[in-house]
DNA sequence: AGCACGCCGACT
DNA sequence: GTCGGCGTGCTC
């Protein structure tokens, strides 16, 4: 190539064309022109000749690099940097690198999660007709019209000089006139189109009520603290950490109307089950039209509209699950991330990210605060407070007059003992009795949906296990054998497939075993159901919430799904049937899962003006986790539970990542696990200080729909070391032949087990 | 997606 | 003989 070249070096490019097509989802490579040098950026949005024909086609830079890896010869030159125009799209692109970079995947997975396909919806419009002339004028018309026997134009001038406009739908069906009828009147200056856009919004038909509250002291004080800072230009990650019910909720409406009013937009990441119309609604009373939802259960339509209303700056406040954290917002203030412990903050796909920590990037780049909310911290968020790393704002007091619940544990051995066979406890049942005859409401929680966990034979000790899974299938009630990770279904026998025997049994407990011995124990009571099977339908789940609110219904038993952020004045008893079912996953976080649900369970008692009680039925009520939600001690909960994470190196002491191989046949998934294996222990030998290699070989559900799975997971103190690793095993895996149709994910820092 | 290349029917 | 139909395949 040029002599130029040789001197200057060079730079190129990855770049990926601003056009939504499958084909075109790849990376292309650009040179940059010495000329450019300076303005191209990662992020930059340049105008680069694609194809044979050399079109100007605009596209997004995504690496700048000193090497090609594409032959020199056929890379083309980019033509010119847009300016001005990169803020939203290039800061995004910021973000898919980040994400590449921290968490793995490919660039245009990291890509295609920060800018979902553009889906080629078309916006909804409406048009309408008005009347181009004054009254009098179209008054004459219409008489020269009736003159004429004019029905149809008649018809129309009639309506419009009663109702001053009709839609285009009315002129067509009731007037009988032609679109081309219209434009005609419309060139003759009778008329006038307009067209207008239809954003298509679920909740503005919500009902605005504007009820703002005082802060309590303690409120204040946070709220004080944030616009201090804030006002200075001081932008910090905040931990918010209030107890239930100590209003966190009224602390980011002061955070949001501060950043608002200051003319920049907020976005607001729930988790995704929390995200009902009761939560939208609260936000809807202070901001109204102004905010933009976005939840997973939208169609397309409505997720694109929400979306085009962020970028043209009609909504200031952004609320959805952690994908909303993508939204085109063009000059973020503020990002609130609320219930932040909750695992849906980690994505299950690949790239499996975390919001909060792509939160802080992306508020980085936008100078924009960051607030995590919870009353039960994660312990990694809570220690980054304690060491300064996070401003640590704290709610100690319940707002209002409500007091924390009592809370008490019942050893569920002692009850055995004593001959209690039944799934409640003697007091747990007395209670339920006591609030029945008060009229109070009860809300009870099982951790387990169907009827029985699982199905076995007493004689040859056989677990009906599901054809596609490595998973037991869960008996229901209407005797069919589900299971809850595929959906495969089959009707029960009682004939053992394996050994013929009559003696196959349901074991274990579920929502529609405690709902049936709810109807046998207190008959009197009526009882709503709540579970993944009982939700399916699109409003099942608001619908079931407000029959309890309005209180048609006694008790509220369910799953999770009961215990996120719902405030019942009238429920005075919560109990957990087993408080241990979680305590059992082999992961290291069940502690702090469980404490993390018991709290928020407990905090469902006692909101309103009566005093609360909570009961805690478990087989293990010495736990820490236990013991400590049932004192309303996180500091308890996190003393312990940090002790116990130094000391195994689990996060944030020490970092993991997982890898997970998935392949279509098992000795092809064994295989590539296998080497793996082998590719890190290689690479450790040599160490001196070098990564803990755990091999528990398959995976604890060793398939899932027909794909075989086998996990690894590497362990170390510096989070680097395992990312370095990492690159080195995508690249790998990217190249070798082997690996082909082997499906290969990591995960750091993982919040679920594999 | 866009555009070029390419191989078969009705036309100045 | 040529102009143009849209099928196929590539884009650094």
């Amino acid at each position: 190539m040029s002599l130029q070249e040789n001197i200057e070096e060079v730079r190129y490019v990855d770049l990926v064309i601003d056009r939504v097509h499958e084909a075109l989802d790849r990376i292309f490579e650009y040179r940059i022109p010495p000329d450019l040098d300076h303005a191209v950026k990662t992020g930059s949005r340049v105008i680069v000749p694609f194809g044979s024909g050399n079109r100007e086609t605009a596209g997004y830079v995504i690496a700048v690099k000193n090497r090609a890896d594409w032959d020199p010869d056929k890379i083309k030159d980019i033509l010119r940097v847009e300016e001005g125009s990169l803020p939203v799209e290039s800061q995004l692109i910021r973000l898919a690198s980040f994400i590449r970079s921290q968490y793995g995947s490919t660039m245009i997975q990291a890509l295609r999660t920060v800018m979902p396909v553009r889906s080629k919806v078309r916006p909804r419009t409406e048009t309408r007709i008005f009347l181009a002339m004054d009254k009098e004028e179209a008054g004459s018309l219409l008489a020269s019209y009736d003159r004429r026997h004019a029905v149809r134009k008649a018809a129309l001038l009639r309506g419009l000089l009663n109702q001053g406009s009709m839609t285009r739908e009315e002129c067509i069906k009731d007037c009988r006139l032609s679109m081309t009828d219209l434009r005609k009147m419309e060139t003759a200056g009778i008329l006038e189109i307009r067209e207008r856009i239809l954003w298509r919004n679920p909740y503005e038909k919500l009902e605005r009520r504007e009820n703002r509250v005082r802060l309590n002291e303690e409120q204040e004080a946070a709220f004080d603290q944030f616009r201090e800072n804030y006002d200075r230009g001081d932008h910090r990650v905040y931990l918010l950490h209030g107890i239930t019910g100590s209003g966190k909720t009224e602390v980011y409406l002061e955070m949001i109307r501060h950043v608002i009013g200051q003319g920049r937009q907020v976005i607001l990441l729930v988790p995704e089950i929390s995200l009902t119309w009761q939560t939208v609604r609260r936000f809807y009373d202070s901001f109204g039209d102004r905010i933009a939802v976005m939840n997973s259960r939208m169609s397309a339509g409505e997720r694109f509209d929400a979306a085009e209303r962020v970028r043209r700056g009609e909504a200031d406040l952004v609320i959805g699950p952690r994908s909303a954290l993508f939204a085109p917002v063009r000059d973020l203030g503020l990002v609130i991330i609320d219930e932040e412990h909750d695992h849906a903050f980690k994505s299950d796909i690949s790239p499996k990210y975390h919001a909060a920590e792509v939160a802080r990037c992306r508020a980085h780049l936008s100078g924009a605060s960051l607030v995590l909310g919870s009353a039960t911290p994660l312990v990694e968020s809570y220690e980054k407070a304690l060491k300064g790393d996070y401003c640590l704002l704290s709610l100690h007091k319940r707002a209002g007059h409500a007091a924390l619940p009592g809370v008490e544990i019942v050893d569920l051995r002692e009850e055995f003992r004593q001959g209690n066979r039944s799934v409640f406890s003697r007091s747990l049942r007395e209670k339920i009795l006591e609030r029945l005859s008060r009229k109070e409401q009860i809300m009870l929680f099982i951790n387990r949906r169907g009827f029985a966990g699982f199905v076995s034979c007493r004689n040859c000790g056989e677990v009906i296990s599901c054809p596609h899974c490595d998973v037991s299938l869960t008996y229901h009630r209407d005797h069919r054998l589900r299971c809850h990770y595929c959906g495969y279904e089959t009707a029960f026998t009682e004939v053992c497939p394996s050994c013929g025997s009559a003696h196959v049994a349901a074991f274990g407990l579920g929502t529609e075993k405690v709902e049936d011995a709810l109807r046998e124990e207190f008959p009197q009571a009526r009882v709503l159901r709540m579970d993944t099977d009982t939700t399916r339908k699109k409003h099942a789940h608001e619908e079931i919430l407000k029959a309890f609110s309005e209180g048609r219904a006694d008790i509220l038993l369910g799953t999770q799904m009961i215990v996120k952020g719902h405030d019942y004045a009238n429920v005075t008893l919560v109990g957990v049937l087993a408080a241990d079912l979680s305590l059992f996953d082999r992961d290291f976080r069940s502690g702090e899962t469980t404490f993390q649900l018991l709290c928020q369970a407990a905090g469902r008692a006692g909101r309103g003006d009566k005093a609360g009680q909570v009961v805690i039925q478990t087989y293990r009520p010495d736990h820490y986790a236990i013991r400590a939600a049932a004192n309303h001690s996180y500091q308890d909960f996190y003393e312990n539970e940090s002790a116990y994470r130094k000391m195994m190196a689990y996060p944030p002491y020490g970092h993991m990542m997982a890898i997970l191989i998935q392949a279509a046949r098992k000795e092809e998934a064994w295989l590539a696990h296998d080497r793996v294996r082998r590719m890190l222990e290689i690479s450790q030998a040599q160490e001196e200080d070098p990564v803990t290699i755990l091999d528990p070989g398959p995976a604890m559900i060793s398939k899932i729909r027909d794909v075989y799975r086998y996990v690894l997971y590497l362990k170390h103190r510096d989070k680097e070391r395992l990312s370095d690793l990492r690159c080195r095993l995508e690249k790998v895996i990217e190249e070798h032949e082997m690996f082909a149709g082997i499906h290969v994910q990591f995960d750091t820092d993982p919040m679920n087990v594999y």
